[in-house]
This record gives structure tokens, C-alpha cells and sequence, in this order.
DNA sequence: TTCTGTACGTA
DNA sequence: CGTACGTACAGAAA
């Protein structure tokens, strides 16, 4: 074999027929041979834990390119020697004709296969080179700068050891994706007398009308029953009615399985189809609660636990019109099938969890229907309000157009272009330029140009008489409040509609989104200044827990033995009140017991007061206190405090680092058990890797032993008990009886409407009071045990007319 | 028309 | 190097 030793490396003593491919060279020096240096180390690593070191004979390795390219990229070598190499490659698999084929790395995936997103495509075997089995994944400098990744490579290596014992064939698998009209009805008879648990999946049109619907009933068999072909219906009028009855029965009836089903397959069915499915198993949730930190997809799914080739680029390419559109029945069929499996293999995970795990898991399909109700019924929304609103912001731009106008002397300046921005301020104004560190694709980190509200604050801050800059910072702000409101589109029946992910983020949080239908809001992140818009059915009821996150900051502490936090949480001083105080009368006062504390708490709330009418909100000593404990909890570096701390009063209150360093210093005194914290952090890290939630979620850290998982470990428990806690309300509001009124079961006294995190809304009738009273002490209990400490997170509950205004304690 | 980067809203 | 998100706009790529 006469391959250069920097192309291709070839066992001495028996080979076991696998040959690894990497894109370029280490770097400009180690050329000699493809994975030197820490690659080949990490990929000695990942061939060990997958034992692949342990089959008989040894692998070979190749690049495809002998040289290294500038910047180790490939695109800067010219395409005349690309070939050269990619033809000498060939030729090379040609001769050693390897068994099987591992391919690392973007690069060399899109060089060899055309592969343009290789995350979606990596994990999942196919042919290549006349039928050899092959698998995509990431290459070991990619798993250098993403170490998370570093779990879904094991993976990856462990399917190709499975491949290497037993090789691989992809299953064939018996979709009809076109039946007759008999066929259709004889399998959903089948199905409504048997009671089969099935799983499900729709497609959906532009307009989220089903095209078709697969139903898979075993691990390899599924139809799919069409609906919509270019340019017509499927059935006649008289089979598609008769179809659509059955399939009603059938899905409201059997027992079904879906993917992300309990809230898109849900919401379809039943806003478009007006039928109720019953979903009682959903994959996404499952693969949640086994891998919260994993991406959530079912190609994804597909790639980690099933031994499946890829298949979702197909809806795209049907749809476009490069494949026949029948593909995308085969697919929906595929993927009631990847479905199934997946729940199976992901059931087996579940045994490797504690049983807390697997209850977590049905708790979230119970509250998912909380969910689903909050977002699809929305909320009532004032659009004459809205609109007057948009006018005075509108007039408000005009005025500050002009304004900026004479100040900066640009008539065509657009604020809301990074570009102009930048260009405005670094070339017409010559101002000193502010930057923010951006990763780039090849890992390394570059220092871009930034025209951020941050920057613009720091430049008005240095530079007083250009009084432009903060016109355009503010003026900024509008338009972005102004866009958010001219663009809701409101429901015939005058509400607002949202959607709700339960399983979200990695803390267990639940994400939330416009509607399907785009007739409504992102629930989450609405300005504060426009809740008002947002109109309770009656009575509007905001329910927030009380010092949320820091409760299981305190209940850590107290397992670690310093319980101040807890004592002074349960006497009724928030860290960050005690931190001002101390601020204010005496830095002694820090050690002393809540109980005394609780005296210059008069005193402090009258020193916010004057400073909330002198200085404006959210630039008072307990603002600055408040950013100073949150950022010490969790980590936060002096730099950071203060830029939030600058943000947050508008460019007002400008403290130094080391200002904020001495505050962190004087929160430490009193809770002096929070370095020891992070270091508690460190070794769970080491000994277990992952953390528990009460709730019984638990969260694997794939990311380095470093400080930045060190921090995301700090947050985790804090979010995931708030978030259980108000789950908790939300599905004892939806499910207990006793919440519901006497002569229309079906209807709430006090019904759940939205979710913010650590806050729940409610909707009530000013006439029910007492009974929502009632009902909500009665839904609000929860216990939380973390590390052995017992703890309750308190609710703070008020009402009024709407979101903004909901002030009346209840 | 679709994708990416920047900026900014929430807890 | 706080954590966790989603959306709008500009401007480029397709």
C-alpha cells in the first residue's frame, strides 16, 4: 500500500476492518500522519470506553487532505488540489476496501458525503462506498471546543462496535402509506376493538390542517392515511367523511404515543379537527427526562438510542417537489415507527434511574394538559388600549427622530441596523469602540464591533455632551416595545393564544412561543409596562412565589450547616434587603440574627421610597442590593454585576468593580458557606455528575469540570424546585374537583391562564372570591426536600382587573 | 424566500 | 464569562 504516511495509517499487526476519517492534519506542524497530538489521544479515549479497543486487530486512519489548510479549513485550499486529494481518497478506500467507516467532523462529511448539517445527520448508520456501513460524527477538535458533545460521540463509537459484531442492514419496515379506502376502515375497526395503543404523528399544511396521519402499531409496521394531495383530497367526499369519523373514535378512544404530541399533535386535533386525542405517553417528554441537556428532536432520538438510517430530509424534498409527494406519507409513517422504538429504548433507560424519574415523567404528561389548556384558551386583550398605545409610542419616535436628527446631524440614521450603528459611532464620531467576544466555527474567539444599549450607555456615560447617544439608545427601546405591540394579531373572539413547551429548557422550565396560528403573544416576555393590555376574564389573579430561587439556595447552605439564609428567609429579611441594610446603617449590622435585623426594615423602606421619587424605579440602594446577592448565588463576576447594575438604572448608578466586589465580600461574611457551595458543586460533579430536583428530575452535566458548569450547576436545583412548585399548583387547579364549578363541570372557579417561571396567573369572578380563596390556599401547599433540609416556597397572591394591574392582596 | 447575527424582552 | 428562553429586524445568501 503506498499511501503516504500523512493520508493514511494502516495497522502493522492485523486490522478489524474500521477505518476512521478526519478532514486536515493537527495543525501546521504535526502533519505526519492523520490524529496526532491530543486527537488521537481523545480518540484512544472514545475507542476505549466503546471497546472497540477490544476487538480483535486495530483501526486505520486517514484524512482526506495531507495538508493543512490555512486556518485548517478546507475552503481555502483551491478546489484543483481538493480533488486531487478527494480522488487520491477514493482511490485509497477502493484499495483497502475497510468494513466499516466512522467519518469525523463537519468537514470531512460535507467533502465526502454532502452532508450540510451534521448534527442532524450524525448517529444514524447508512451505505457508503458500495454498502459499507457507515457513521457520522463529530471529530475530536469539535468535542474539544463543545465538550458536551463528547457524550453523544461515545455513542456514536458504541453503535459502530455494535455494527462491528453484528453488522448492519437497515430494518425493513411495512408502512402503507397509500391505502385503499377498505384498508383504511378494516385497520381502524381493528384498532377501536382492540383498544391498541398506538403511536401518532400528523403532518401539517401551511394552513395546520392535517395532510395525513400515521398510526404505528408495532415496532415496524405503520399506515398512514393521507388526506391532502397537490392540488385535491385524497378521498372522496363520502370515503373522507366516513375516514375522518372512524380515526375520531380511534384517536379519542386508544391509547396513543406521540412526540412533542402533547402540545402540536394536540393543539392540530383539536383547534383544526375539533377532536380530543388521548395521548397518555409523549417521547419527547420521556427523552426529556432521561437526557434533559440533549437536544430535543426525533432525529436526535433516532441518532442516540435506534440503529435507524436518517430520514428527515425527506418531508422537505416531497414537499418541494424534489421527491414524489407520496414520500411525505412514507415519512410520517417513519416516524411513527422511530417514535415507538424510541419509547421503548428509552423505557429501558428509565430502570436507570431512580423510580422519582419515571413518576416525574407522567406528572409533566398531567400538567402538559394544564398547559395546553392555558395557551389555547389565552387571554382576553384590549386593542383599543393596544392601539392607543401604539400611537403615543409612535408619536414618542417621531419627536425622538427628529430629535437625534439635529443632534447627530444623519437624516437617514436607522437605529435599528447594527451596521448603521456601528458605523455611526466608530467612523462618523470617531468614538473609542466597544467590543463583545464572539466564538467563531473554528473555536477561536474574536472581539467584534458592538453598538449594544451597554455600549451606548458606557459612551454617554464617558462622553456627557453627546447627548445623541442616549437618544438613540432609548429611542432603540421604543421601537422594539413598538414592534412587539403593532405586530400581535388578535383572535376573532378578541383574545390572545400562546404555546407552551413543558419540557422546554435543560432546568425543566417550560419554554413558551407564539401560537401555531399566530393569532397571539410570547407569554413570557412581555414588557411590564404593557400587561395592562392583557384582561383578566373578570378578575385577573397573579400568583407569585416568594423569594423563589433563593429558598433552595438556602436550603443548600443549611445542608452544608450554616442555616442564616433559611432563618432569615423564614423571618421575613431577603438576603438582599440584609445586604442593603448593612449598606445603609453600618456594615457590622451583616452578622446580626434576622430577628434584629427585622427592625431597620421600617427605616430601609423609607430610603427606598425617597430614592424611587427622587431617582425613578429600579435605581434604588435595593436594586443595587438585589443585582449584588442574585449575582453572588450564582456566580457572577464583579464586571458583569456592575454592567447589570448599570443597565438596569438606565446609565443612573455606576458602581465600580470593586464597589461590587466589597458587596460580595460583606454577603459572603454572612453566608459564608457559599464558596464552600461551589466547591460541593465540584466534587458532585466528580463522584456523581449529575444533580436530583425534589421533583425528581435528574440532570447529567456533560459539559468540562469547569467553573461554567460549576455555575450552571448552581442554578439548576433553584429553577427546577420553582418551576415543580408552580407546576404543582397548575395541575392540582386543572385536576382537583373541587375547582370546578357546580353547574358546568367543565369550567373552572379559578382557572389557570399563564405561566412566567416563579409566577402563575389565574382567571376568577370577583363574585367567587371567597371560594378562589379557598381553592387557591388549598392548590398553593407544596414540601420541597433538597439535601434533607424540608422547605416550603411561599405565594405571594394578588388580583385586579388585569396583568399589569393586579395589586389587591387576596 | 430563507438563514444568520444582533439586539432586547422575560424569569 | 450568572442561568434559562423566544422574537423582531437588518442584511446577506440562495
Amino acid at each position: 500500500m503506498n499511501y503516504p504516511a500523512n493520508k493514511l495509517y494502516f495497522p502493522k499487526f492485523g486490522w478489524n476492518g474500521l477505518l476512521i476519517v478526519g478532514d486536515v492534519p493537527y495543525d501546521e506542524k504535526s502533519v505526519a500522519a492523520p490524529f496526532m497530538q491530543s486527537h488521537l489521544g481523545s480518540l484512544q479515549i472514545l475507542l476505549k470506553k466503546s471497546d472497540i479497543l477490544g476487538l480483535k486487530g486495530d483501526c486505520a486512519f486517514a484524512n482526506i487532505c495531507s495538508q493543512f489548510p490555512y486556518k485548517g479549513l478546507m475552503n481555502n485550499l483551491d478546489q484543483s488540489i481538493i480533488d486531487a486529494e478527494l480522488a487520491q481518497f477514493n482511490e485509497l478506500i477502493n484499495e483497502i476496501k475497510p468494513r466499516f467507516v466512522l467519518v469525523l467532523g463537519r468537514q470531512t462529511a460535507r467533502y465526502l458525503f454532502k452532508t450540510s448539517d451534521l448534527e442532524e445527520e450524525r448517529g444514524a448508520p447508512f451505505h457508503s462506498y458500495n454498502s459499507i456501513p457507515t457513521i457520522l460524527s463529530f471529530h475530536p477538535k469539535e468535542i474539544f471546543r463543545q465538550y458536551e458533545m463528547n457524550i453523544v460521540a461515545q455513542s456514536d463509537f458504541a453503535k459502530m462496535r455494535k455494527i462491528m459484531m453484528s453488522g448492519w442492514e437497515p430494518a425493513k419496515w411495512n408502512i402503507n402509506y397509500q391505502p385503499t379506502f377498505q384498508e383504511v376502515l378494516s385497520m381502524l375497526t381493528k384498532f377501536l376493538e382492540s383498544k391498541a395503543p398506538l403511536s401518532a404523528d400528523i403532518e401539517t399544511g401551511s394552513d395546520l390542517r392535517m395532510t395525513c396521519i400515521g398510526l404505528c402499531y408495532n415496532t415496524t409496521s405503520a399506515i398512514v392515511i393521507p388526506f391532502r394531495i397537490p392540488g385535491g383530497r385524497y378521498w372522496n367526499e363520502v370515503e373522507e367523511r366516513a375516514v375522518w369519523r372512524l380515526l375520531a373514535k380511534v384517536l379519542e378512544t386508544c391509547p396513543l404515543l406521540g412526540q412533542n404530541s402533547v402540545h402540536f399533535d394536540h393543539f392540530v386535533l383539536c383547534i383544526m379537527h375539533k377532536i380530543a386525542p388521548n395521548f397518555i405517553g409523549d417521547t419527547m417528554l420521556a427523552h426529556h427526562e432521561v437526557y434533559c441537556e440533549m437536544p430535543k428532536s426525533l432525529g436526535f432520538i433516532n441518532s442516540l438510542y435506534l440503529m435507524n438510517p436518517y430520514w428527515k430530509d425527506v418531508l422537505r424534498e416531497a414537499r418541494s417537489g424534489k421527491r414524489p409527494y407520496v414520500d411525505e406519507f412514507e415519512y410520517c409513517g417513519k416516524d411513527t415507527i422511530g417514535t415507538l422504538q424510541g419509547a421503548i429504548e428509552i423505557k429501558k433507560e428509565f430502570k436507570e434511574l431512580p423510580p422519582k424519574a419515571y413518576e416525574h415523567y407522567k406528572f409533566n404528561i398531567r400538567v402538559s394538559r394544564t398547559f395546553q389548556y392555558m395557551g389555547m384558551n389565552g387571554v382576553l386583550f384590549d386593542t383599543a388600549k393596544c392601539n392607543a398605545r401604539i400611537k403615543e409610542l409612535d408619536e414618542e419616535t417621531k419627536q425622538r427622530e427628529l430629535e437625534l436628527r439635529v443632534l447627530a446631524g444623519k437624516p437617514n440614521l436607522n437605529v435599528k441596523s447594527p451596521k448603521q450603528m456601528i458605523k455611526w459611532l466608530y467612523e462618523d464620531l470617531k468614538l473609542p469602540p466597544k467590543y463583545i467576544e464572539k466564538k467563531q466555527e473554528n473555536g477561536d474567539s474574536e472581539m467584534r464591533e458592538t453598538s449594544d444599549y451597554l455600549t451606548l450607555l458606557r459612551l454617554a456615560h464617558e462622553f456627557p455632551d453627546r447627548k445623541e447617544l442616549m437618544l438613540a439608545a432609548k429611542l432603540r427601546k421604543v421601537y422594539k416595545r413598538l414592534s412587539t405591540l403593532s405586530t400581535i394579531r388578535v383572535r376573532p373572539d378578541g383574545r390572545v393564544g400562546y404555546a407552551f413547551n413543558i419540557v422546554g429548557t435543560v432546568t425543566g422550565r417550560a419554554s413558551a412561543k407564539k401560537p401555531l396560528d399566530k393569532f397571539g403573544i410570547q407569554p413570557q416576555n412581555q414588557d411590564r409596562r404593557d400587561r395592562d393590555l392583557f384582561l383578566g376574564d373578570d378578575q385577573w389573579l397573579k400568583a407569585d412565589l416568594e423569594g423563589a430561587d433563593a429558598w433552595t439556595v438556602a436550603a443548600m447552605l443549611e445542608a452544608m450547616g450554616d442555616s442564616t439564609m433559611m432563618l432569615d428567609l423564614k423571618t421575613g429579611v431577603k438576603p438582599a434587603q440584609i445586604l442593603a441594610i448593612a449598606q445603609c446603617f453600618g456594615s457590622n449590622l451583616i452578622t446580626l440574627p434576622a430577628h434584629e435585623l427585622l427592625e431597620y426594615k421600617p427605616r430601609l423602606k423609607e430610603i427606598i421610597k425617597q430614592e424611587e421619587v427622587s431617582r425613578g424605579p429600579g435605581k434604588t440602594i435595593y436594586d443595587i442590593c438585589k443585582a449584588e446577592s442574585h449575582g453572588s448565588n450564582y456566580g457572577m463576576g464583579p464586571q458583569t454585576g456592575v454592567d447589570n447594575i448599570f443597565i438596569r438604572s438606565e446609565g443612573e448608578l455606576y458602581i465600580t468593580p470593586a464597589q461590587f466586589k466589597q458587596a460580595q465580600l460583606l454577603y459572603e461574611k454572612r453566608y459564608s458557606k457559599l464558596i464552600k457551595l461551589q466547591e460541593k458543586m465540584v466534587s458532585l460533579l466528580n463522584s456523581h455528575g449529575y444533580l436530583d430536583a425534589y421533583s425528581g428530575n435528574r440532570r447529567y452535566f456533560f459539559g468540562r469540570r469547569d467553573n461554567n458548569t460549576v455555575r450552571e450547576m448552581l442554578s439548576q436545583l433553584p429553577q427546577a424546585h420553582t418551576t415543580y412548585v408552580t407546576n404543582l399548583l397548575l395541575e392540582r387547579l386543572y385536576y382537583w374537583p373541587g375547582n370546578r364549578q357546580s353547574t358546568n363541570r367543565r369550567k373552572f372557579i379559578a382557572a389557570p391562564a399563564n405561566q412566567v417561571h416563579d409566577e402563575t396567573d389565574i382567571m376568577f369572578k370577583l363574585g367567587d372570591l371567597d371560594q378562589v380563596r379557598e381553592i387557591f390556599n388549598k392548590c398553593c401547599k407544596n414540601e420541597i426536600v433538597c439535601w434533607g433540609i424540608k422547605y416550603t416556597i411561599p405565594f405571594e397572591a394578588n388580583y385586579g382587573p388585569n396583568w399589569g394591574d393586579a395589586h389587591e392582596e387576596l
